[in-house]
DNA sequence: ACTTGACCTATGTGTTACCTATAGGTCTTA
DNA sequence: TAAGACCTATAGGTAACACATAGGTCAAGT
């Protein structure tokens, strides 16, 4: 299949789908007549799993190393081990900061709403940012 | 002062003020004899602010726009509600995805440990993901 | 046969928020 | 006065693509 048909199928951009093909992360093979690009099945899976590992986190440089382990008949799994034992504590850090960030702004909100017509009272940058400020 | 002492007093680097400073964010005076950057405690509230707003997602380009609200005398508070709305449902969606996330790799660490000496079981990627792909 | 529109190619630039490198001027202090 | 720390500007690098350009190709309809 052509560019676009694996995208679709993998509901990424074409341009995504050569971005990997460039990187190397998938393989394809030229159409002798019009020298574009072909991809298989196998190509599908690779691309279904640089997506998986993506939203979970990995880079593009980390999946290739993924791919090099397994291509070179080793198994990918004690690499994929370490990286996730690294991957989830930074995980837990995030959620946690974003949480953080929902209760400012959500509280942010609610003192913004509770200001007799939402008026700022005169500081010099914003109000509801320097409130969190204070808090800090 | 100069860009290193304000850096450090925000804990940031002193490439990170330049830019900002490039960027027009802060306001640096020249030093005439050496054309060093100098910088007030003005320019610190601003990089605090800076920060905070950043870590709370909010863009360099929209930090721009609250100070440009903010410079020309009208209160960025409206704006800066308006962004929080936004931004609000974006980062409960952030956190759900990483918390789903979390929950994906915890699962696929406990499998790998339940398995007898952790071998691979031959899958031509990697036993992990693929788990992660059927259960998907 | 021919045109049209959808698809493909390669190359290069833009994006965000900086970091690093280079080459050189300045400041401080022993 | 010389070393080491600090400053400057400019340029190029990073991640993971998106977008623009210019042009070749293909399938369908007229």
């Amino acid at each position: 299949m052509r560019v676009s048909e694996l995208a679709k199928k993998a509901s990424v951009t074409a341009e995504t789908v050569r971005h990997y093909t460039r990187l190397g992360l998938i393989d394809a093979e030229r159409d002798p007549n019009n020298s574009y690009q072909l991809y298989d099945k196998v190509g599908l899976q690779r691309l279904h799993f640089i997506r998986q590992a993506s939203e979970l986190g990995f880079s593009l440089k980390q999946i290739e190393e993924i791919f090099q382990q397994s291509d070179s008949g080793d198994s990918p799994c004690p690499l994929v081990r370490d990286l996730l034992q690294k991957k989830i504590p930074e995980t837990k850090l995030k959620i946690a900061q974003l949480q953080a960030h929902l209760l400012k702004m959500e509280d942010a909100l609610a003192v913004w709403e509770s200001m007799p017509n939402g008026a700022p009272d005169g500081h010099s940058i914003c109000c509801l940012i320097e409130e969190w400020e204070d808090t800090k």
